[in-house]
DNA sequence: TTGAAAGCGCTAACAG
DNA sequence: CTGTTAGCGCTTTCAA
């Protein structure tokens, strides 16, 4: 391993004066500079960055903590993020939580995640983490549809004006049994509790509100499930005429769960989703859907926990995206 | 910050034995290990990763670098390979190579890749990139279609076997006509050229080759570009009856350009893609497709690295993922 | 503009 | 079973 002692000795200068260059620290002279370009070059030297973190007690990155890579919206996501921490000279370190803890002792449990100068945390991953993060006053903004209380800067989706919009959207398009396809949770606040309230009270200001109200419950917030919710609703003779799918996946297993039953989207019935994953628009028919502005929601973030970094006691804030309809074959 | 220093003041004991409980590695009595377990629970303390990675030269990290973390078949490789590190001690840092270099100063531009113990590399990710890499002598395994030339443990998926069964299905069900939507490179060795030829044996072994060839070039592996080439074909009043595409990405596109056009699947035209995306199952016709076993691919790139860390002069070998040929309502 | 000294928090190696 | 010693490679601080 090549150090900077290494190169120091072959460009005939200080081992400080060889970090000054590599950290465009300015102050040398450049003469000095070339020699010590040319010695790093030679040597094939590479920053060794634990001994620079250990230091200087800053990383440099971004943790970016997300249930699952896997689902689209969370690579998506990471993809932003990635883009907007470059822009601030961060470096991103995605990291899942969704999995089961390693055999790690307690105390190090999280210690990769508070590694990084700050963190961006998708609020599904937060069960049994939050108290020790709060607690350290370290800087993390939170992502995703939960209620902090006010305890964290947040970034959430546009869930109750665009659950609405979407509602909306179906009665204007002559529905008046309109149905929603929601996932597991019953209670407390998120995705799918908001999403479904959002729902009712679209329903209850256009006067459609059905009791008991249309809705088609799944297990889990896959395609599988939108497509056996779908199977349920149709064998269970529901005369539906237009149907919300909290998420893009779910629409699509609804969207297929439809299919085979014979049902035409959207002669039938008309279905629209929330998300716009990238096959909504060459799905057959094409998906309507609640566009989030998923780039603004990563700005957000990344400005926020930089923000965080430089400013750790500054008051925190909620911020919602902003959202398009977009309107496609299945609601048309 | 609390030090281990402070949890040995703390505990009553020397940092050393502060250590050897962190880490856990016995020779410890239970009432010491009490005490400093008591202590680390108290204090609040983590390990500091920059300092013990700078003290033992191990980071318990494996890198996986890919271009882009929002192409689906990556992130569920992401998911796979982290499951895999997980069992072996590892953790996982994705990379994202894709995007242009940042200013940092020459010698530090892939520093953070070689931070690791070692890297899993997709080939996408390697332009101008691997002379550095290799002249390190540094634990590498190279996943992707291109050609290494053996110099690197090489994990690819079944390109030709694959892509052979794909049209030979196409041939079965009756299939004279049989096209290939296929992506942007001409020459080399490539998921592209690997595919092209694999389709072309296996037409001429059926004895169904066409003269010019029933190719249907993209300038993108999207789902938009698959969708114009659809048109394309239509357009052109080309007669097929089967169509293969490279990928399931693309194979989404040309069933919705197939739908613009009023083109129905399979009845007019077959159609199979290459990668069972998880939406595959749910279109509407349900895509037929090559499954490549991804799991199994995750499984050994993480083997081979971790092997390769203890064993870098180890000889490097080749090898290629099975797979399972899915067939579905595309083609029936 | 450059350099020398000190030490970040941890662990390997050895001593007790 | 527990403690001591000696750095890992870098940057901060201060002096030249």
């Amino acid at each position: 391993m090549v150090t900077m002692e290494d190169v120091a000795r072959l460009a005939g200068v200080s081992k400080m004066t060889v970090s000054n260059v590599v950290n465009n620290r300015g102050g040398v002279g450049d003469l000095v500079r070339q020699r010590v370009l040319e010695a790093i070059r030679e040597s094939g030297y590479r920053v060794n960055v634990s001994a620079r973190t250990l230091k200087s007690g800053r990383t440099g990155v971004i943790g970016l903590a997300v249930p699952e890579i896997d689902l689209p919206y969370f690579s998506h996501l990471a993809d932003l993020v990635i883009d907007a921490a470059a822009r601030r000279g961060y470096h991103v370190a995605i990291e899942r939580t969704g999995a089961a803890e390693t055999g790690e002792a307690d105390a190090l449990a999280h210690s990769r995640l508070l590694q990084f100068d700050g963190l961006i945390l998708s609020a599904v991953a937060l069960d049994g983490l939050d108290e020790r993060l709060t607690e350290a006053g370290y800087p993390i903004v939170m992502l995703g549809e939960r209620d902090f209380g006010g305890r964290f800067d947040h970034v959430s989706m546009p869930n109750e004006a665009g659950i609405k919009a979407a509602t909306g959207h179906l009665a204007d398009q002559g529905c008046r049994r309109i149905g929603i396809v929601s996932g597991p949770a019953r209670e407390g606040v998120n995705v799918v509790t908001r999403r479904y309230r959002a729902y009712l009270d679209a329903l209850t200001e256009r006067g459609l509100a059905a009791d008991p109200p249309l809705l088609f419950p799944l297990d889990r917030m896959t395609m599988e499930a939108g497509r056996a919710a779908a199977h349920r609703m149709v064998d269970s003779g529901h005369e539906v005429d237009g149907l919300v799918a909290v998420t893009d996946t779910i629409a699509i297993g609804v969207l297929r769960g439809l299919a085979d039953r014979g049902l035409r989207v959207p002669d039938d019935v008309r279905l629209i989703g929330f998300d716009d994953v990238p096959e909504a628009r060459f799905l057959v028919p094409s998906l309507s859907t609640v566009a989030p502005d998923h780039r603004w929601m990563a700005e957000k973030a990344v400005e926020l926990v930089v923000q965080r970094v430089h400013a750790p006691s500054r008051p925190t804030g909620e911020y919602v995206a902003p959202f398009d309809l977009m309107i496609r074959e299945s609601t048309r």
